[in-house]
DNA sequence: TTATTTGTAATAATTTTTATTACAGTACAA
DNA sequence: TTGTACTGTAATAAAAATTATTACAAATAA
């Protein structure tokens, strides 16, 4: 399991504590103890899905793309979200038993489920909600 | 992400259709097409979690502890569960930096949050009820 | 007593994740 | 217009996690 969604969660978070101004990625790799490289990877992503907004040049930085009471938790695990939420396995099941031949299918519809509870779940919580939380 | 679960349900899914008969962990490895020693691995912590029962020696193999309608698969999630249902990164956040000190407690109480809904949807759904789905 | 099976350890191979290095492109500011 | 401080991304290396393989002791049925 990577740690791709904690980290998502900690860049957001501090862009939204940041309050508007810019932030680099050294800075948040420092904050966050990782790769810089790795964040800003991360936060690559982040502006494909149009959480986050970027400046190059001097003085530019990262922000978030709009305010953080429209952000979802939801919105921010769905940048990273793996193909299967309680892990594939990378076998090809026998498909000349009868149940190797389906079980994928029937793991395929369960997770189908899972995901939309999980995704409700954490829709409930906003970005400015879960940045209140700190001192 | 790891396949523990996928495979542990598949196992239960084949020790179901077993209707009580015991399965030996090399016709099992061939069904889900994975090593037979790690499915051995998955059986014994089964087993420690009381969902398995085992018989060694000549015909000896695996059954279902219990009835399959008395086994929710949030009992089989429990068996394999990750200590972080989002994923972990492995870094430590900076100490100095008043989000990176304190980001660590609130994605930990997230995921006890995302943990219970998630457990309880895996418990509306029991073995038998998720094998049945199969032709 | 032989064959078959579980249980487990040790180790190797493979895959995934993370870190590092390098550098092109952008923008500010002196 | 030149230097500086950023983003963005590619290529590669290092580290960690996952899965496969080999080996063998212990159990038990026939």
């Amino acid at each position: 399991m990577n740690g791709r969604f904690p980290i998502a969660l900690h860049i957001m978070t501090l862009l939204c504590s940041a309050e508007g101004g810019v932030l680099s990625s050294e800075y948040m790799a420092g904050s966050i103890n990782v790769n810089a490289v790795l964040v800003r990877k991360e936060l690559s992503n982040l502006i494909k899905h149009k959480l986050v907004s970027s400046q190059a040049g001097k003085n530019g930085g990262y922000t978030l793309a709009r305010s953080a009471a429209q952000i979802t938790l939801a919105q921010i695990y769905e940048t990273v979200k793996p193909e299967a939420v309680l892990g594939q396995a990378k076998n090809q099941p026998n498909p000349a038993c009868p149940i190797g031949k389906q079980i994928n299918q029937h793991i395929s519809d369960l997770y189908i489920d899972i995901d939309r509870a999980l995704m409700q779940k954490l829709g409930d919580t906003d970005l400015k909600a879960f940045v209140a939380k700190f001192d």
